[in-house]
DNA sequence: GAATGGCATGAAAACGTTGTAATTCTCCAA
DNA sequence: TTGGAGAATTACAACGTTTTCATGCCATTC
């Protein structure tokens, strides 16, 4: 392949020329900019990235690394679904900024990062995003020597991060709920000890208490657990008989995840609740597969994890060019999608298929 | 970071020993050897990749196109599930052959592959993977100046590729169901016009065959499709009712997708069809969230997304290394997962929980 | 004991680019 | 005509590595 001084040589200029021009520097008359562009596009020339990295230059080159989840900590179960769409989206921002992504998995093992880190630094990348599957604290392997964006994740040291605002998307489910109408809510959580477990939790809480309905009237379970990996049917029908059973059973309920509002649907049927009539339901994840698959389709939360890859990315390009130095933590909103799982109190739909 | 000056300095040596030391080059005493390890350790020094590239080294970087789907085709409901499994993969062979790997998506736009490629080959990658939602023919964007490994694709070229044998998956579950004592078995396979479909499609056909059931006691329904996104619960339910209707109906069932067989399973409770004693239920993806929701657990064919990925790297590898230069289709076997929806005829499990 | 050869090591060049500083060119005002 | 300022251009060093070739050392051989 040509390199710069068979273009130079080309266009009788120096290499000094060439680098300008093609760097798009100042202080080259037209007619030479002109004469070197006529020799690289003939020679095709294109810049050795090699010789590049070496003079410091940007490498263009942003590391992402996936999977990095600590064995304190279970996952959720939609583990690694996540992933993809944080990927998706600093993919795309990268695309936008010109930026290409390389990647790597940790798997599951924490202390991969740091070696991670380091082949990424030899790779001459301008920065790095560490993305986590599930919403947690974590505990960089110090020090890192390139610009790093923590996303899903954040730490106590104050590194830049991008983070899903889970309490706001409990609050708006159930500030969304009450202002249909209802006033008895019910909510089975995710297990205890998730963050996003204890964010959601307050998030219902202080909506209810903001909006006058008294703490007492709720209804809400946490502790779903997983055993090995199976789902525990009997623990999610038992928490869920505890929350709709009694006079003054709420008449909307939300789920730590899609999944479990799709498990919930048989008890509810057993139960002769028809949703939404009798029962609103609101999910989490909006994962579109169960969520369409629930009759009637089910209303939830979207976790925003397309937008935290892409804000990561533009967090991190913002970073490099000096633009934005705050050690913060951003929070995306999360969005409710509405389906037909859900309606006004007193209203009846009349159209509830009991067919799943 | 430090250099290779840095370790010579350190360890006493010259910049040549430890050049050596780090490609494992003949001619260096242990002594030496080891002195020189320990420096490079202790700096924490990693070779600097844009140098080596600079001298004709390999830039170890391998490119992964992913979500190359064309307009032409829809892919199936687990779109996007698939990618993440492949690049796993091939991140994990990578890993092993010490090769980076850098990710791009054409956002399911089949034109954005050429262009992909240009801006991986001026990152000097090696070579470059591309990887389809779905298992499909496509059209490559000739020619391409790097060596190219095809993942969940193939196309008419002979470009090495490496796909799922769907057809092995279905013969193999309908095998399984054949032993297990079926002789009346269903299908309710994927949309038409899906490559996956008619490979499957042909699978289930010869089993019978070759096992001496006559075609014509079979039930196979196909044409399952998604109109604008949504699913048409009402077509299942028809196609089902059409195959487990009438006095030879069949003892065992097999589905395109294993949220097919999550939906289907509402309609035979309601036709009084206990799972698995009077039907067994066999899926495919092995999507697991969704297998063990389904009650009793979903039997199911795995596609091996996993090993596509890394399969390809390999090849990639080989190819890198002259050793592999067939310009052929591996085809990677598809296992079945047994869960409890499967039972061999005349077995009563008596387990069947009729909560889901 | 000197010549030979093989092994271990080192000095310096080279790779293709960009940064620095120096040089030349251009044009206008004195 | 001559400065002189500023723009345009150039020469050369530097980046961190590998490659080439040279050298020192030791054991073996004559």
């Amino acid at each position: 392949m040509a390199n710069i001084h068979d273009v130079a040589r080309l266009a009788s200029v120096s290499i000094k020329t060439v680098s300008r021009v093609i760097n798009d520097e100042a202080s080259v008359r037209e007619a030479t900019r002109e004469k070197v562009l006529r020799a690289a596009k003939e020679l095709n020339y294109l810049p050795h990235r090699g010789a590049r990295m070496m003079r410091g230059r940007g490498s263009e080159l942003v590391g992402m690394i996936t999977g990095a989840v600590s064995a304190s900590g279970v996952p959720p179960s939609a583990s690694g679904l996540s992933a993809i769409h944080i990927v998706r989206g600093a993919l795309q921002a990268c695309r936008k900024a010109g930026k290409t992504l390389m990647i790597a998995d940790a798997i599951g093992d924490w202390n991969e990062v740091g070696q991670l880190l380091g082949i990424f630094e030899a790779h001459s990348v301008e920065g790095v995003i560490i993305a986590s599957d599930f919403h947690r604290q974590v505990v960089l392997p110090l020090p890192a020597s390139v610009p790093i964006v923590l996303a899903n994740c954040f730490d106590a040291a104050g590194t830049p991060a991008v983070v899903p605002d889970d309490y706001q998307g409990q609050y708006s489910a159930t500030q969304f709920l009450i202002e249909s109408g209802h006033a008895r809510l019910g909510m089975l959580g995710l297990e205890d000890g998730l963050l996003a477990s204890h964010l959601r939790r307050q998030g219902f809480f202080d909506a209810c208490r903001e909006h006058g309905l008294p703490v007492s009237m709720l209804r809400f379970q946490s502790g779903y657990t997983q055993e090995g990996g199976k789902t525990p049917i009997g623990f999610l029908a038992d928490a869920l008989k505890r929350i709709i059973q009694g006079d003054d059973a709420p008449t909307a309920v939300m789920f730590g995840n899609d999944l479990m509002a799709l498990k919930a649907v048989p008890h509810l049927k057993a139960a002769g609740l028809e949703v939404p009539d009798d029962l609103s339901l609101v999910g989490f994840d909006n994962d579109e597969r169960i969520c369409e698959t629930i009759q009637p389709a089910l209303t939830t939360v979207q976790l925003p994890y397309d937008a935290i890859g892409a804000i990561a990315a533009e967090r991190l390009f913002a970073m490099l060019n000096g633009e934005f130095n705050e050690s913060s933590v951003a929070k995306v909103p999360c969005e409710i999608v509405r389906r037909e799982s859900t309606c006004a109190i007193g209203v009846r739909t009349g159209s509830a298929t009991s067919a799943a």
